[in-house]
RNA sequence: GCGCCCGUAGCUCAACCGGAUAGAGCAGCGGUCUUCUAAACCGCAGGCUGCAGGUUCGAGUCCUGCCGGGCGCGCCA
C-alpha cells in the first residue's frame, strides 16, 4: 500500500515539476485514527525545494493525485501540511483474506532475499555456565537472527570461542587442585580471597583459580573414572575434561532458550591456517603496522586513535584484537554480505580497531554492523549484585529459567532497546512473574484457542469463505489494521537490529484484539457475522504465534 | 582527563529517518464476571522529556555547553 501510494504522489509531483531528484516521500501510521490509517510529510519536506508553504503543495499534490478507489477511500490534507490517507473497506476486507492466506507465514518479508548474513553471539569461552549477563547477549542475537530470517535472509548463527588462553590454563589448573584434593590424601589446603571472603581450597589452587561448584564437579568425575592415574601428570587431561563437560552445559542451557548455533568457530583457527600473521605481514605492507620494544602495533592513530595499538606482544603472543581482525576478514571471505557482532558495552571501545584493522585490508567494513547492549544490572533485595564467573558470585541462566520461567526469560531481555540499561529485579521478576507482560500476549493466544475450540464444540466451523466486509465495528476495522503493520515492523525492527519493537507491537495487538473480544461477540451472533469473526480471530492468533515465534516465546493453547 | 551509552509520569520503560494532543505496564483511586478464559476490560489521577542555548515550518529525537548515572580507556580477555 505504501508503494502505491508512493508511486501515485511521485507521478502527482513529476506534473508539478521543480522537485528534487530522488525524491522519496515518506511515511509514517498516525498515531490518532482520525488522522487515517497512512500519512505523508511529503509537502512539508518540500516546502523549502518548491519555496511554497506545505499546504498549498499539499493541497495542489491531493488535487492532481489519482487514487484507486477501491484501495484508497480518501486523501485529505490535514494540519500544517500533512496528507492524510484512509483505507477503502475493500482493501481492508482483502488484505484480512490475504493474512488468512499466508497463515503462518503472514509477516516473512523479501527485503533480504538473496542476501546472506552472519550473526556472531554468545560467544562465551567454556570458563564456565551462562549467567544472566550472557542471557541477554544469547536472547538478543538469537532474535535478532531470527529477524533476519523472517525478512529473507539467508541467516547463520555463529559462536566463537577461545579454548587456548590463561583463563582456560588457569581453569584447567583450579580443576586439577580439585582432582589432587580427592586423590592425595596428603594435598594440603590454604585459604584465599573469594568475593572478599576468606575461602578454604587445596593446596595447589591457583591464587585466581576458579571457585564455582562445577569445578568440584568436574574433578570428582575424572576421580571417579580415573582413579589416582591423573596424579603428578599433565594439565590436559583437566582442560579437556573442563572444555567437554562445560562446553556441553553452555550448550544444554542454550537449547533450553531456544538457541540452536548453526556453527562453532575456534580461534584456534586463525592461528593454524597462519591468518593472523597474513594480516600482520599485509598491516606491516602498508606500514600500518611497525616493531617497537620487541612487539607489533597497529597505527590506529592513523584512524583517530590518540595511541597505537599492541597487535603483537613481545612475548610473540597475540593480543586478542588481532584474531579479532582475521575472524572478521574470514567472515566475510565466506561471502556474507551482512556479518552482526552481539557485544556487550564493554566492548564500546575496541570495536573500532577491528574494523579499522578489516578496512585497512582493503575489505568492505560496512558490512560489518556491531549492536552493542547495555549491561544487566541484577538487582536482589534492593541491591545491585556484583557478578563474576571466577569467584562464583553469579546468577546462571538455568537458575533464573528454573526461577522464571523459559518465556519470560526470554521476553525480559527483549522487551527493551538494547542501548538502554536493564534492570533486573530478582525479587520482582519471582514474585510478579504471573504479572509479566509476556502473559499478557500469550493469554490473548489462548484466549483465541479456546474460542475456536468452543466454536467447534457448538458445530460452528470456521468457514473459509466468509465475507469479510461484515467486520465493520470499529474494533474489529482497528484489530485488521493493526495485524496489516505486522511485516512492516519486522522489517523496521530488523533493520534497526530492535527486536523489543515486536514486543511493544504485539502488546497492541493483543489489545486491540481484546478490545474487539470486549466489544463484539464470536459464537451466538447471525451464522455470516460469526463466521466473519472468527475469521478475525484466526488472523489474529497468526500475527500473535508468528510474532512470538520471532521472539522465541511459546504460544499456550490453553492458560 | 578522553571516548561511548543513558537521563521521559512515583517505579520500569515506549515514542517508527525530525512530525499532529509525548504513550504503555506496574503502583494508587473508582467501576465491571447469569453470556466465547476476569492472567481481562473501562474510567480517574499522574509530565518544564535533567538544565541552558542553538538549528527550522516543526525538536523527547539533530548541534554546543553544563549537571547526574553506567561502561570503557593494559604488551588482560
Amino acid at each position: 500500500m505504501r508503494e502505491y501510494i508512493a508511486n501515485r504522489i511521485l507521478t502527482a509531483l513529476e506534473e508539478m515539476g521543480g522537485v528534487p531528484e530522488g525524491f522519496a516521500p515518506d511515511f509514517q501510521q498516525p498515531a490518532n485514527p482520525e488522522h487515517g490509517d497512512l500519512a505523508t510529510n511529503a509537502a512539508m519536506q518540500l516546502s523549502r525545494a518548491l519555496r511554497r508553504a506545505p499546504r498549498q503543495i499539499a493541497e495542489e499534490l491531493v488535487r492532481r493525485l489519482v487514487l484507486d478507489p477501491r484501495r484508497v477511500a480518501s486523501a485529505e490534507v490535514a494540519g500544517p501540511g500533512f496528507i492524510n490517507f484512509r483505507f477503502s473497506d475493500r482493501y481492508v476486507s482483502e488484505a484480512l483474506r490475504d493474512i488468512l492466506e499466508q497463515g503462518d507465514r503472514y509477516g516473512r518479508t523479501a527485503t533480504g532475499a538473496g542476501r546472506r548474513a552472519i550473526v556472531e553471539f554468545v560467544s562465551a569461552n567454556p570458563t564456565g555456565p551462562l549467567t544472566v549477563g550472557h542471557g541477554r547477549n544469547a536472547v538478543l542475537g538469537d532474535t535478532i537472527a531470527n529477524l533476519y530470517d523472517w525478512t529473507g535472509w539467508d541467516t547463520t548463527r555463529e559462536y566463537y570461542f577461545n579454548d587456548a588462553g590463561r583463563q582456560m590454563r588457569i581453569l584447567a589448573q583450579s580443576v586439577e587442585a580439585r582432582y589432587r584434593a580427592l586423590a592425595d590424601p596428603s594435598h594440603g589446603t590454604k585459604t584465599i580471597d573469594g568475593a572478599g571472603e576468606p575461602v578454604v581450597v587445596p593446596e595447589s589452587f591457583p591464587e585466581d583459580g576458579y571457585l564455582g561448584d562445577y569445578i568440584a564437579t568436574i574433578a570428582g568425575e575424572l576421580f571417579e573414572r580415573h582413579g589416582t592415574t591423573l596424579l603428578g601428570g599433565d594439565v590436559q587431561p583437566f582442560k579437556e575434561a573442563a572444555e567437554t563437560a562445560i562446553f556441553a552445559e553452555i550448550k544444554a542451557t542454550l537449547v533450553r532458550l531456544g538457541i540452536r548455533m548453526d556453527t562453532y568457530f575456534n580461534e584456534r583457527t586463525l592461528y593454524e591456517s597462519g591468518e593472523i600473521w597474513r594480516i600482520v605481514d599485509a598491516l606491516k605492507a602498508r606500514d600500518l603496522a611497525y616493531e617497537k620494544d620487541g612487539a607489533v602495533w597497529f597505527r590506529t592513530t592513523a584512524y583517530g586513535k590518540e595511541t597505537d595499538t599492541v597487535l603483537v606482544k613481545s612475548t610473540g603472543e597475540p593480543t586478542y584484537r588481532l584474531p579479532d581482525i582475521g575472524y572478521h576478514v574470514e567472515k566475510l571471505g565466506r561471502g556474507f554480505d551482512r556479518v552482526v557482532d552481539i557485544f556487550g558495552a564493554d566492548h564500546i571501545a575496541t570495536f573500532p580497531d577491528v574494523l579499522s584493522g578489516v578496512k585497512a585490508l582493503g575489505h568492505d567494513a560496512d558490512r560489518i554492523q556491531v549492536i552493542i547492549y547495555q549491561f544487566v544490572t541484577l538487582v536482589r533485595g534492593g541491591e545491585p549484585v556484583k557478578m563474576s564467573t571466577r569467584k562464583a558470585t553469579y546468577v546462571t541462566l538455568d537458575e533464573l529459567m528454573d526461577e522464571v520461567s523459559e518465556d519470560v526469560t526470554r521476553f525480559f531481555f527483549l522487551m527493551r532497546s538494547p542501548n538502554t540499561h536493564l534492570e533486573f529485579d530478582l525479587d520482582l521478576a519471582k514474585e510478579a512473574s504471573e504479572k509479566n507482560p509476556v502473559f499478557y500476549l500469550q493469554y490473548a493466544h489462548a484466549r483465541i484457542c479456546s474460542i475456536l475450540r468452543k466454536a467447534e464444540e457448538v458445530g460452528f466451523a470456521a468457514a473459509t469463505d466468509a465475507d469479510l466486509g461484515l467486520l465493520t465495528h470499529e474494533t474489529e476495522t482497528a484489530l485488521v489494521k493493526t495485524l496489516l503493520s505486522f511485516p512492516d515492523v519486522l522489517d523496521r525492527a530488523a533493520e534497526a537490529h530492535e527486536p523489543h519493537r515486536v514486543a511493544t507491537y504485539l502488546r497492541e495487538v493483543a489489545v486491540a484484539f481484546t478490545q474487539f473480544y470486549g466489544a463484539c461477540r464470536i459464537i451466538g451472533e447471525a451464522a455470516p457475522v460469526a463466521a466473519a469473526r472468527m475469521r478475525l480471530a484466526v488472523a489474529t492468533r497468526h500475527v500473535l504465534r508468528n510474532g512470538l515465534s520471532v521472539l522465541g516465546i511459546g504460544a499456550p493453547e490453553r492458560m
